[in-house]
RNA sequence: GGCGCAUUCGUCUAGUGGCCUAGGACACCGCCCUCUCACGGCGGCGGCACGGGUUCGAAUCCCGUAUGCGCCUCCA
Protein backbone atom coordinates (compact mmCIF):
# COMPACT_ATOMS: atom_id res chain seq x y z
CA UNK A 1 0.00 0.00 0.00
CA UNK A 2 1.41 3.49 -0.88
CA UNK A 3 2.32 5.45 1.85
CA UNK A 4 0.44 8.91 3.01
CA UNK A 5 1.04 10.85 5.86
CA UNK A 6 -0.13 14.15 6.62
CA UNK A 7 0.45 16.93 9.23
CA UNK A 8 -1.68 18.44 11.65
CA UNK A 9 -1.15 22.09 12.88
CA UNK A 10 -3.58 24.09 14.46
CA UNK A 11 -4.16 27.40 13.74
CA UNK A 12 -3.06 29.27 16.72
CA UNK A 13 -0.42 31.36 15.77
CA UNK A 14 3.13 31.04 13.20
CA UNK A 15 4.26 28.01 12.65
CA UNK A 16 6.15 26.77 15.17
CA UNK A 17 9.35 25.36 14.55
CA UNK A 18 9.01 22.33 16.72
CA UNK A 19 6.26 22.06 14.18
CA UNK A 20 8.04 22.31 11.53
CA UNK A 21 10.16 19.38 12.39
CA UNK A 22 7.31 17.44 13.04
CA UNK A 23 6.34 18.42 9.55
CA UNK A 24 9.56 17.72 7.80
CA UNK A 25 9.88 14.05 8.96
CA UNK A 26 6.43 13.33 7.80
CA UNK A 27 7.56 15.02 4.32
CA UNK A 28 10.47 13.12 4.35
CA UNK A 29 8.82 9.46 4.23
CA UNK A 30 6.39 11.06 1.90
CA UNK A 31 8.88 11.86 -0.79
CA UNK A 32 11.64 9.27 0.35
CA UNK A 33 8.59 6.49 -0.20
CA UNK A 34 7.20 8.52 -3.08
CA UNK A 35 3.93 8.53 -1.22
CA UNK A 36 1.54 11.06 -0.68
CA UNK A 37 2.04 14.42 1.77
CA UNK A 38 -1.50 15.94 3.00
CA UNK A 39 -1.69 19.48 5.16
CA UNK A 40 -4.77 19.10 7.44
CA UNK A 41 -5.51 22.12 9.15
CA UNK A 42 -7.04 20.97 12.94
CA UNK A 43 -9.31 23.82 13.57
CA UNK A 44 -11.71 21.75 15.80
CA UNK A 45 -11.10 24.25 19.09
CA UNK A 46 -12.91 27.16 17.33
CA UNK A 47 -12.08 29.43 20.18
CA UNK A 48 -7.85 29.64 19.64
CA UNK A 49 -8.20 29.57 15.60
CA UNK A 50 -6.56 32.46 14.19
CA UNK A 51 -7.43 33.08 10.67
CA UNK A 52 -4.56 34.57 9.20
CA UNK A 53 -2.67 31.46 11.00
CA UNK A 54 -3.80 29.51 8.21
CA UNK A 55 -2.38 31.48 5.51
CA UNK A 56 0.58 32.32 7.32
CA UNK A 57 1.00 28.53 7.49
CA UNK A 58 1.51 27.78 4.00
CA UNK A 59 3.21 30.51 3.69
CA UNK A 60 5.84 29.40 6.05
CA UNK A 61 5.72 25.76 4.18
CA UNK A 62 6.39 27.50 0.94
CA UNK A 63 9.04 29.55 1.95
CA UNK A 64 10.98 26.26 3.36
CA UNK A 65 10.22 24.49 0.35
CA UNK A 66 8.01 21.59 1.77
CA UNK A 67 4.85 21.15 -0.24
CA UNK A 68 2.16 18.99 0.32
CA UNK A 69 -0.35 16.60 -2.08
CA UNK A 70 -3.80 17.74 -2.41
CA UNK A 71 -6.30 20.72 -1.45
CA UNK A 72 -5.82 21.55 2.48
CA UNK A 73 -8.57 19.88 4.41
CA UNK A 74 -9.64 21.76 8.02
CA UNK A 75 -11.06 19.41 10.69
CA UNK A 76 -14.16 21.42 11.06
CA UNK A 77 -15.32 20.86 7.72
CA UNK A 78 -15.59 16.80 8.94
CA UNK A 79 -17.68 17.72 12.31
CA UNK A 80 -20.88 16.50 10.62
CA UNK A 81 -18.97 12.71 9.42
CA UNK A 82 -17.99 12.91 12.96
CA UNK A 83 -20.76 13.01 14.49
CA UNK A 84 -22.86 10.28 11.56
CA UNK A 85 -20.03 7.57 12.68
CA UNK A 86 -20.12 8.94 16.69
CA UNK A 87 -24.22 8.11 16.24
CA UNK A 88 -23.39 5.19 14.60
CA UNK A 89 -20.82 3.86 17.65
CA UNK A 90 -24.11 4.55 19.84
CA UNK A 91 -26.15 2.28 17.96
CA UNK A 92 -23.87 -0.26 18.06
CA UNK A 93 -23.36 -0.04 21.44
CA UNK A 94 -19.93 1.49 21.30
CA UNK A 95 -20.53 4.82 22.17
CA UNK A 96 -23.06 6.95 24.90
CA UNK A 97 -24.87 9.78 25.70
CA UNK A 98 -23.95 12.09 28.65
CA UNK A 99 -25.05 14.94 29.25
CA UNK A 100 -25.60 15.88 25.58
CA UNK A 101 -21.87 14.97 24.87
CA UNK A 102 -20.99 11.33 23.37
CA UNK A 103 -18.62 9.50 24.76
CA UNK A 104 -17.02 5.99 23.33
CA UNK A 105 -16.58 3.33 25.63
CA UNK A 106 -13.03 1.89 26.70
CA UNK A 107 -12.40 -1.59 27.89
CA UNK A 108 -11.93 -1.44 31.68
CA UNK A 109 -8.94 -4.82 31.18
CA UNK A 110 -6.64 -6.04 29.27
CA UNK A 111 -3.62 -3.83 27.24
CA UNK A 112 -3.83 -1.59 23.92
CA UNK A 113 -0.33 -1.39 22.52
CA UNK A 114 0.91 -1.20 19.19
CA UNK A 115 4.70 -1.08 17.48
CA UNK A 116 5.96 2.17 17.55
CA UNK A 117 8.34 2.63 14.76
CA UNK A 118 10.49 4.74 16.30
CA UNK A 119 10.10 2.96 19.63
CA UNK A 120 9.17 -0.29 19.41
CA UNK A 121 6.18 -1.60 21.43
CA UNK A 122 4.13 0.47 23.63
CA UNK A 123 1.64 -0.71 25.68
CA UNK A 124 -0.91 0.87 27.73
CA UNK A 125 -3.00 -0.73 30.31
CA UNK A 126 -6.30 -0.40 29.06
CA UNK A 127 -7.54 0.20 32.81
CA UNK A 128 -6.19 3.75 32.29
CA UNK A 129 -8.10 4.78 29.74
CA UNK A 130 -11.56 7.02 30.41
CA UNK A 131 -14.57 6.67 28.39
CA UNK A 132 -13.49 9.88 26.05
CA UNK A 133 -15.54 12.76 25.10
CA UNK A 134 -16.31 12.09 21.08
CA UNK A 135 -18.73 14.36 20.86
CA UNK A 136 -18.98 17.68 22.71
CA UNK A 137 -22.39 19.11 23.98
CA UNK A 138 -22.47 21.71 21.07
CA UNK A 139 -21.94 19.31 19.16
CA UNK A 140 -18.43 19.86 17.97
CA UNK A 141 -16.24 16.75 17.75
CA UNK A 142 -13.25 16.84 19.74
CA UNK A 143 -9.50 16.23 18.85
CA UNK A 144 -9.20 12.54 20.16
CA UNK A 145 -12.26 11.76 18.19
CA UNK A 146 -11.97 13.93 14.95
CA UNK A 147 -8.14 13.34 14.54
CA UNK A 148 -8.74 9.01 14.07
CA UNK A 149 -11.35 9.85 11.72
CA UNK A 150 -9.98 11.67 9.19
CA UNK A 151 -7.21 9.66 9.25
CA UNK A 152 -9.36 6.80 8.34
CA UNK A 153 -11.27 9.12 5.73
CA UNK A 154 -7.70 10.23 3.92
CA UNK A 155 -6.52 6.70 4.58
CA UNK A 156 -3.91 7.86 6.33
CA UNK A 157 -1.08 4.96 6.64
CA UNK A 158 1.31 6.52 9.21
CA UNK A 159 0.81 8.65 11.73
CA UNK A 160 4.35 10.44 12.54
CA UNK A 161 4.09 13.02 15.23
CA UNK A 162 5.20 14.44 18.58
CA UNK A 163 5.70 11.99 21.50
CA UNK A 164 3.32 14.32 23.58
CA UNK A 165 0.52 12.51 21.30
CA UNK A 166 1.51 9.13 22.93
CA UNK A 167 -0.80 8.61 25.27
CA UNK A 168 -3.75 9.55 22.93
CA UNK A 169 -2.50 6.60 20.70
CA UNK A 170 -4.29 3.92 22.59
CA UNK A 171 -7.52 6.42 22.67
CA UNK A 172 -7.20 6.75 18.84
CA UNK A 173 -6.44 2.92 18.27
CA UNK A 174 -9.63 2.51 20.48
CA UNK A 175 -11.33 4.37 18.25
CA UNK A 176 -10.24 2.99 15.41
CA UNK A 177 -11.44 -0.15 16.20
CA UNK A 178 -15.03 0.74 17.20
CA UNK A 179 -15.10 2.04 13.95
CA UNK A 180 -14.03 -1.38 12.13
CA UNK A 181 -11.24 1.44 10.22
CA UNK A 182 -7.99 -0.33 9.29
CA UNK A 183 -4.68 0.62 12.04
CA UNK A 184 -2.06 3.04 10.60
CA UNK A 185 1.82 2.75 11.66
CA UNK A 186 2.59 5.04 14.58
CA UNK A 187 6.13 6.60 14.92
CA UNK A 188 6.12 9.11 17.71
CA UNK A 189 9.06 11.99 17.43
CA UNK A 190 10.65 13.37 20.47
CA UNK A 191 10.37 16.82 21.19
CA UNK A 192 13.09 19.69 20.89
CA UNK A 193 13.64 21.67 24.07
CA UNK A 194 15.22 25.12 24.54
CA UNK A 195 19.05 25.31 26.01
CA UNK A 196 17.73 24.81 29.17
CA UNK A 197 15.58 21.99 28.84
CA UNK A 198 12.47 23.45 29.01
CA UNK A 199 10.12 23.74 26.14
CA UNK A 200 11.55 26.10 23.15
CA UNK A 201 9.87 29.19 23.37
CA UNK A 202 10.08 32.57 23.13
CA UNK A 203 12.58 33.26 25.55
CA UNK A 204 15.21 31.34 24.24
CA UNK A 205 15.21 32.64 20.93
CA UNK A 206 13.23 32.49 17.38
CA UNK A 207 10.41 29.94 17.52
CA UNK A 208 8.30 31.25 14.49
CA UNK A 209 9.97 29.94 11.01
CA UNK A 210 8.67 33.88 9.97
CA UNK A 211 11.73 34.91 12.92
CA UNK A 212 13.88 32.57 11.72
CA UNK A 213 13.38 34.14 7.72
CA UNK A 214 13.36 37.60 9.48
CA UNK A 215 17.11 37.17 10.84
CA UNK A 216 18.37 35.43 7.61
CA UNK A 217 18.67 32.21 7.88
CA UNK A 218 18.25 30.01 4.75
CA UNK A 219 15.58 27.62 4.29
CA UNK A 220 17.82 24.69 3.07
CA UNK A 221 20.17 25.18 6.38
CA UNK A 222 17.18 25.49 9.03
CA UNK A 223 15.46 21.85 6.82
CA UNK A 224 19.19 20.34 7.08
CA UNK A 225 19.40 21.37 10.54
CA UNK A 226 15.95 20.05 11.10
CA UNK A 227 16.58 17.12 9.50
CA UNK A 228 19.78 16.51 12.22
CA UNK A 229 17.74 16.93 15.32
CA UNK A 230 16.40 13.15 15.88
CA UNK A 231 17.97 11.46 13.00
CA UNK A 232 21.02 11.02 10.97
CA UNK A 233 22.43 9.41 7.71
CA UNK A 234 25.49 8.01 9.07
CA UNK A 235 28.53 8.85 11.70
CA UNK A 236 29.94 11.94 9.99
CA UNK A 237 27.64 13.39 7.36
CA UNK A 238 26.41 16.58 7.93
CA UNK A 239 25.50 18.88 5.23
CA UNK A 240 22.86 17.21 2.43
CA UNK A 241 20.91 18.73 0.10
CA UNK A 242 17.33 18.31 0.11
CA UNK A 243 17.57 15.41 -2.41
CA UNK A 244 20.26 13.87 -0.40
CA UNK A 245 17.71 14.08 2.53
CA UNK A 246 14.77 12.41 0.68
CA UNK A 247 16.96 9.68 -0.71
CA UNK A 248 18.41 9.28 3.01
CA UNK A 249 16.05 9.58 5.30
CA UNK A 250 14.16 6.76 6.99
CA UNK A 251 12.53 6.43 9.65
CA UNK A 252 14.45 3.23 11.09
CA UNK A 253 17.15 5.94 11.67
CA UNK A 254 15.11 8.36 13.97
CA UNK A 255 16.07 8.32 17.60
CA UNK A 256 13.87 8.48 20.56
CA UNK A 257 15.29 11.07 22.82
CA UNK A 258 14.65 14.34 22.96
CA UNK A 259 16.76 16.94 21.66
CA UNK A 260 17.68 20.81 22.00
CA UNK A 261 17.69 23.14 19.67
CA UNK A 262 20.89 24.50 19.77
CA UNK A 263 20.51 28.26 17.90
CA UNK A 264 24.38 28.34 17.75
CA UNK A 265 24.94 25.09 15.68
CA UNK A 266 22.19 26.50 13.10
CA UNK A 267 24.35 29.49 13.07
CA UNK A 268 27.54 27.80 11.80
CA UNK A 269 24.90 25.22 9.85
CA UNK A 270 23.39 28.75 7.85
CA UNK A 271 27.02 29.82 7.57
CA UNK A 272 28.45 26.99 6.04
CA UNK A 273 25.78 27.47 3.52
CA UNK A 274 25.98 30.98 2.81
CA UNK A 275 29.69 30.69 2.27
CA UNK A 276 29.01 27.41 0.05
CA UNK A 277 26.39 29.69 -2.12
CA UNK A 278 28.10 31.33 -5.64
CA UNK A 279 28.66 34.95 -5.42
CA UNK A 280 25.67 36.06 -7.44
CA UNK A 281 23.22 33.55 -5.96
CA UNK A 282 24.37 35.10 -2.53
CA UNK A 283 23.71 38.48 -3.75
CA UNK A 284 20.73 37.70 -5.10
CA UNK A 285 19.01 36.43 -1.61
CA UNK A 286 21.25 39.06 0.35
CA UNK A 287 19.44 42.31 -2.07
CA UNK A 288 16.10 39.86 -1.95
CA UNK A 289 16.02 39.57 2.20
CA UNK A 290 17.20 43.80 2.46
CA UNK A 291 14.10 44.13 0.59
CA UNK A 292 12.32 42.31 2.23
CA UNK A 293 13.25 43.90 5.23
CA UNK A 294 12.39 46.64 4.12
CA UNK A 295 15.68 48.31 3.72
CA UNK A 296 16.35 50.76 0.96
CA UNK A 297 19.94 50.36 0.39
CA UNK A 298 21.53 51.42 -2.88
CA UNK A 299 20.85 47.39 -4.60
CA UNK A 300 24.50 48.14 -6.89
CA UNK A 301 26.63 48.87 -3.60
CA UNK A 302 24.60 46.01 -2.10
CA UNK A 303 26.07 43.26 -4.73
CA UNK A 304 29.76 45.03 -4.32
CA UNK A 305 30.01 44.60 -0.85
CA UNK A 306 28.09 41.11 -0.51
CA UNK A 307 31.51 39.16 -1.59
CA UNK A 308 32.84 41.02 1.44
CA UNK A 309 30.85 39.75 3.83
CA UNK A 310 30.07 36.16 2.77
CA UNK A 311 32.94 34.99 4.37
CA UNK A 312 32.03 36.61 7.82
CA UNK A 313 28.99 37.20 8.50
CA UNK A 314 26.55 34.01 9.26
CA UNK A 315 22.90 35.07 8.52
CA UNK A 316 21.74 37.72 6.56
CA UNK A 317 20.51 39.61 9.48
CA UNK A 318 23.89 40.27 10.75
CA UNK A 319 24.83 42.63 7.52
CA UNK A 320 23.26 45.70 8.70
CA UNK A 321 25.42 45.62 11.80
CA UNK A 322 28.30 44.31 10.18
CA UNK A 323 27.90 46.40 6.67
CA UNK A 324 25.52 48.94 7.23
CA UNK A 325 28.89 51.78 7.19
CA UNK A 326 28.41 51.39 3.74
CA UNK A 327 24.74 53.23 4.01
CA UNK A 328 23.57 54.80 6.38
CA UNK A 329 24.32 53.40 9.58
CA UNK A 330 27.55 54.24 10.54
CA UNK A 331 28.54 54.13 14.28
CA UNK A 332 29.27 56.77 15.90
CA UNK A 333 33.87 56.04 15.70
CA UNK A 334 34.99 55.98 19.51
CA UNK A 335 38.01 58.88 19.73
CA UNK A 336 40.16 56.71 21.71
CA UNK A 337 40.75 54.59 18.98
CA UNK A 338 41.15 57.16 16.46
CA UNK A 339 45.17 58.38 16.59
CA UNK A 340 45.29 61.92 14.74
CA UNK A 341 48.80 61.13 13.29
CA UNK A 342 47.64 57.70 11.97
CA UNK A 343 44.59 59.50 9.99
CA UNK A 344 46.17 62.46 8.69
CA UNK A 345 48.84 60.37 7.01
CA UNK A 346 46.62 57.85 5.58
CA UNK A 347 44.32 60.80 4.18
CA UNK A 348 47.27 62.09 2.30
CA UNK A 349 48.59 58.69 1.25
CA UNK A 350 44.71 58.25 -0.28
CA UNK A 351 44.59 61.43 -1.91
CA UNK A 352 46.87 60.36 -4.14
CA UNK A 353 46.26 56.96 -4.51
CA UNK A 354 45.32 56.30 -8.14
CA UNK A 355 43.32 54.10 -9.25
CA UNK A 356 41.57 53.86 -5.82
CA UNK A 357 41.55 50.30 -6.30
CA UNK A 358 42.22 47.76 -3.97
CA UNK A 359 45.66 47.13 -4.84
CA UNK A 360 46.42 50.56 -5.24
CA UNK A 361 45.18 51.33 -1.73
CA UNK A 362 46.50 48.38 -0.03
CA UNK A 363 50.12 49.57 -1.56
CA UNK A 364 49.74 52.80 -0.52
CA UNK A 365 48.48 52.24 3.28
CA UNK A 366 51.18 49.43 3.82
CA UNK A 367 53.61 52.47 2.51
CA UNK A 368 52.26 54.37 4.80
CA UNK A 369 53.27 51.68 7.86
CA UNK A 370 56.46 51.76 6.76
CA UNK A 371 56.63 55.63 6.69
CA UNK A 372 55.46 55.55 10.51
CA UNK A 373 57.26 52.40 11.57
CA UNK A 374 53.50 50.96 12.15
CA UNK A 375 52.75 47.44 12.58
CA UNK A 376 49.73 46.60 9.71
CA UNK A 377 47.39 46.72 12.19
CA UNK A 378 48.58 49.65 14.27
CA UNK A 379 48.55 51.59 11.55
CA UNK A 380 45.66 49.83 9.67
CA UNK A 381 42.91 49.89 12.79
CA UNK A 382 42.32 53.65 13.58
CA UNK A 383 41.42 53.73 9.55
CA UNK A 384 39.65 51.35 9.97
CA UNK A 385 37.32 52.43 12.93
CA UNK A 386 36.79 56.03 11.04
CA UNK A 387 35.97 54.81 7.97
CA UNK A 388 33.46 52.05 9.14
CA UNK A 389 32.53 53.29 12.86
CA UNK A 390 33.82 49.90 14.25
CA UNK A 391 37.04 47.76 15.08
CA UNK A 392 35.01 44.33 13.20
CA UNK A 393 34.43 45.14 9.51
CA UNK A 394 34.76 43.66 6.36
CA UNK A 395 38.49 44.03 4.45
CA UNK A 396 39.71 47.58 4.95
CA UNK A 397 41.06 47.93 1.26
CA UNK A 398 37.97 46.54 0.10
CA UNK A 399 35.79 48.70 2.10
CA UNK A 400 37.56 51.70 1.11
CA UNK A 401 37.73 50.91 -2.64
CA UNK A 402 33.60 50.47 -2.35
CA UNK A 403 32.94 53.71 -0.62
CA UNK A 404 35.38 54.92 -3.19
CA UNK A 405 37.66 57.99 -2.80
CA UNK A 406 35.02 61.43 -1.59
CA UNK A 407 33.68 59.59 0.59
CA UNK A 408 36.83 57.64 2.99
CA UNK A 409 38.48 60.77 2.93
CA UNK A 410 35.65 63.06 4.24
CA UNK A 411 35.09 60.07 6.68
CA UNK A 412 39.01 60.15 7.54
CA UNK A 413 38.81 63.95 8.11
CA UNK A 414 35.94 63.91 10.20
CA UNK A 415 37.29 60.85 12.62
CA UNK A 416 40.19 63.51 12.36
CA UNK A 417 38.16 66.84 13.55
CA UNK A 418 36.60 64.58 16.58
C1' G B 1 0.11 10.74 42.65
C1' G B 2 -0.91 7.14 38.37
C1' C B 3 0.47 5.67 33.60
C1' G B 4 3.88 6.25 29.62
C1' C B 5 8.43 7.69 27.17
C1' A B 6 13.51 8.90 27.45
C1' U B 7 18.81 8.73 29.38
C1' U B 8 26.49 8.18 24.91
C1' C B 9 31.22 14.52 25.51
C1' G B 10 28.02 21.26 27.48
C1' U B 11 24.85 20.43 22.63
C1' C B 12 23.43 17.41 17.94
C1' U B 13 24.79 12.53 17.17
C1' A B 14 27.62 7.42 15.41
C1' G B 15 27.25 2.84 17.89
C1' U B 16 21.97 -2.78 17.26
C1' G B 17 27.26 -8.21 22.07
C1' G B 18 33.76 -8.50 20.28
C1' C B 19 35.85 -3.60 14.72
C1' C B 20 35.31 1.09 21.15
C1' U B 21 41.90 2.87 23.95
C1' A B 22 33.71 5.03 22.46
C1' G B 23 33.96 8.06 16.19
C1' G B 24 32.17 12.88 13.85
C1' A B 25 30.10 17.93 14.21
C1' C B 26 29.00 22.56 17.09
C1' A B 27 30.84 25.12 21.31
C1' C B 28 35.31 25.89 24.27
C1' C B 29 40.99 26.24 24.82
C1' G B 30 45.91 26.58 22.32
C1' C B 31 48.93 27.20 17.88
C1' C B 32 49.29 28.61 12.58
C1' C B 33 47.36 31.98 8.71
C1' U B 34 46.19 37.30 9.05
C1' C B 35 44.77 44.75 8.26
C1' U B 36 40.09 43.76 12.36
C1' C B 37 36.47 40.02 12.39
C1' A B 38 35.68 35.72 10.12
C1' C B 39 37.19 31.57 7.01
C1' G B 40 40.73 27.68 6.76
C1' G B 41 44.58 24.26 8.90
C1' C B 42 46.70 21.63 13.14
C1' G B 43 46.29 20.10 18.21
C1' G B 44 43.66 19.75 22.93
C1' C B 45 39.72 19.37 26.71
C1' G B 46 35.39 16.43 27.25
C1' G B 47 30.80 11.33 27.49
C1' C B 48 28.29 5.54 27.80
C1' A B 49 23.22 8.51 34.72
C1' C B 50 23.82 4.82 38.92
C1' G B 51 23.45 -0.29 40.85
C1' G B 52 22.67 -5.28 40.00
C1' G B 53 22.41 -9.30 36.67
C1' U B 54 22.95 -12.39 31.71
C1' U B 55 27.51 -13.60 28.83
C1' C B 56 34.01 -15.95 27.62
C1' G B 57 32.90 -10.70 26.48
C1' A B 58 28.02 -5.14 27.37
C1' A B 59 27.58 1.69 25.61
C1' U B 60 24.85 -2.31 23.23
C1' C B 61 20.41 -7.53 26.38
C1' C B 62 17.37 -7.95 31.32
C1' C B 63 15.87 -5.91 36.22
C1' G B 64 15.90 -2.03 39.73
C1' U B 65 17.03 3.10 41.20
C1' A B 66 17.66 8.15 39.92
C1' U B 67 16.69 12.15 36.85
C1' G B 68 14.09 14.62 32.85
C1' C B 69 9.86 15.03 29.92
C1' G B 70 4.75 13.92 28.41
C1' C B 71 -0.29 12.68 29.34
C1' C B 72 -4.10 11.97 32.92
C1' U B 73 -9.51 18.52 29.79
C1' C B 74 -16.52 18.39 26.72
C1' C B 75 -7.44 21.65 24.87
C1' A B 76 -4.86 20.23 20.53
Amino acid sequence: MAVRVRAAPSPTGSLHIGGVHTFLFNWLNARHEGGEFRLRIENTDTGREVVEAVEQIQESLRWLGLDWDGPVTFQLDRAERCRIEARRLVEEGKAYEDEGAIRIRMPDEGVTGWEDLVRGRIEYPNEKLEDLVAIRSDGRPTYNFASPVEDWLDGITHVIRGEDHISNTPKQIKILEALGAPMPEYAHLANIFGPDGRKLSKRHGAVGVDEFRAEGYLPDALVNFLALIGWSYDDRTEIMTRDELIERFTLDRVGASPGVFDYVKLADLNGKYLRALPPDKYADALVGYLRERGYEWDEDRVRRTAPLVQEKITRFGEYPIFAGFFFDGMPQPDPALLDPEVLAAAHEALAEVEPFDVSSIEQALRAMADRLELKPRQAFQPVRVAVTGSTVSPGLFESLEVLGRDESLARITAAGKA
